[in-house]
DNA sequence: TTAGGGTTAG
């Protein structure tokens, strides 16, 4: 449903004015429209107005229960559910079907086996949706025997029966158990088959992946996206594009999500055309702009060098969501504008959307490349002290990266030896590099030490090293560093890129010229 | 009602 927020404000005012909240109808239609709403803000708001409701019937609690199930946050649907018990009003199976999903979501087991116990002394343990949803429930916490019992124990189930568990099987990587329930099978449907796709997806066998693919009768448009986004997820942009191709002969036709993972392949190589194109397409088939394409089209435009439509495409997009911020902040960043990146993050707070971790790599990584010191400091303190975001690898790489771009290599070595050792090793190595701008060559031995004892088998530090001791004349050291990397047997992988050209994506290795072309226009 | 495919980060 594509009613915004402030429509479904109105339509309250609208039941309050007109005395409607009394009536039982209107008040249930108007919890199930907002919680079924994508709005961040729909469900307390839908909550709001149910816990004003004097007695509540079972549809309404029913509606808010499956509202917190579906949510981020699943376990608020189990106080809901007690709450629901304490006000005694009756659990029906609806109701059941629910909280056990919630369980599910978050992996609670025991509250999950205790709604089971509560459905069997209601008599409700042969309704088919609850079986099905226990069945996916102990199976996705790892009880399989528990969810294998309850299938072979059923008296008549369906597609659904049999997908539960195997879904739950792809979920978790689980693939021989998969493949020989997918064998034993007695009925399949398409759904059946793009649980095989994905979860090979998941682990990683992409070339398993396609097999199934292409063995599967009936290919609807999750399957391709299986597909698309595996490859995607594995780097294989270019076979992205040439599976979007094939997806549009076999006729069918891309949704958002396909459309994500395109637009996120094209800013991956460089497909300026090819994004153009699908941001075409959007607008010509009335696809709904979501927070998820609109951080794909803003990404994809800031990655093939036109800032100027990724801006134009965030100002003009009303569903924005953290990502599509975050998307901007970074594409600004990497442009060079980190003044502009700053004053979206601040305008992005007066909206009163909540900064993630990644925001805060985003902006942080804007004051780096910036140059911007104090911003930066600001920055970081206000991620820790106010939005209490316990700093990752990334951001400390990013203050490290700004203390060492503007000189301050001390400070930027204490920041480095308060993180978490074992993964300190990028940021020791992007000191380095800071170390050989500033000429430190004091510091960047000790570095380099550093760096040798985490990884030796990482051909980077060698190489910072010797470009270090070779631009200030140490030639010995140069070969020194250079023997012992082929001692250690060392060597360093070639840099790959692509290029879009009038519609064709080339391919280069460093030091090789062109590898491969393909056309896609 | 139950099982499912998506973006942003040196």
């Amino acid at each position: 449903m594509a009613t915004s927020i402030s429509e479904l404000h109105q339509a309250h005012a609208h039941i309050l004015k007109s005395g409607l909240i009394h009536s039982t109808f209107a008040a249930s239609r108007l919890i199930a429209s907002v919680s079924t709403n994508s709005h961040a803000q729909a469900i307390p708001y839908a909550h709001s107005i149910f816990s004003r409701i004097p007695n509540p019937n079972s549809y309404m609690w029913n509606t808010i229960i499956r509202a917190y199930a579906n949510s981020p946050t699943p376990e608020a649907a189990l106080t809901i559910f007690h709450q629901m018990l304490l006000a005694s009003a009756l659990p029906d199976k609806y109701t059941f079907t629910f909280a056990l999903k919630s369980c599910g979501s978050f992996s609670g087991v025991e509250e999950g086996r205790q709604i089971h116990g509560h459905v069997l002394k209601t008599g409700l343990g042969d309704d088919l949706f609850i079986q099905n949803t226990l069945i996916h429930l102990y199976a996705s916490c790892g009880c399989i025997e528990d969810a294998r019992h309850l299938l072979d124990r059923m008296l008549e189930r369906d597609v659904v029966s049999w997908n539960a568990l195997l879904s739950a099987y792809a979920e978790k990587g689980l693939m021989e158990l998969a493949c020989q329930l997918f064998d034993e099978m007695t009925e399949r449907n398409v759904e059946s088959w793009n649980f095989m796709i994905s979860g090979y997806v998941g682990v990683g066998l992409l070339e398993e992946a396609r097999r199934v693919f292409a063995e599967t009768p009936v290919k609807n448009v999750v399957s391709w996206n299986a597909m698309i986004t595996g490859y995607a997820h594995a780097g294989r942009f270019s076979e992205v594009l040439v599976l979007f191709e094939d997806m549009q002969h076999a006729g069918v036709k891309p949704d958002n999500c396909t459309l994500v993972s395109v637009l996120s392949a094209c800013a991956h190589v460089g497909a300026l055309s090819q994004g153009e194109w699908v941001h075409a397409y959007i607008d010509k088939n009335g696809i709904s702009i979501d927070g998820f394409v609109a951080t794909a089209l803003v990404d994809m435009y800031s990655k093939c060098g036109s800032i100027e439509k990724a801006l134009e495409v965030f100002n003009s997009c009303l569903r924005k969501d953290i990502s599509t911020w975050n998307s901007i902040i970074s594409g600004l960043s990497t442009h060079g504008s980190g003044q502009h990146a700053l004053q979206i993050f601040s305008e992005m707070l007066v909206e009163g959307f909540i900064p993630n971790e990644v925001t805060f790599v985003c902006v942080l990584s804007a004051c780096s490349r910036a140059g911007l010191l104090d911003e930066g400091r600001e920055m970081f303190n206000l991620m820790v002290h106010v939005h209490g975001i316990q700093p990752t690898i990334e951001h400390y790489g990013c203050m490290v990266d700004l203390l060492g771009r503007v000189g301050l290599l001390e400070e930027a070595e204490e920041l480095v030896q308060k993180m978490p050792q074992k993964e300190a090793s990028v940021v020791w190595e992007s000191l380095l590099g800071a170390c050989r701008n500033h000429g430190n060559v004091e510091l960047a031995e000790r570095v380099a030490q550093k760096l040798l004892e985490l990884s030796p088998q990482e051909s980077s530090s060698f190489v910072q090293l010797s470009n270090m001791y070779a631009s200030i004349g140490r030639w010995k050291d140069v070969m020194e560093v250079r023997q012992k990397m082929r001692a250690q047997g060392v060597r360093k992988d070639p840099g790959c890129s692509m290029i879009e050209v009038d519609g064709t994506v080339y391919e280069f290795l460093a030091g090789e010229g062109l590898v491969s072309g393909k056309d896609f226009t």
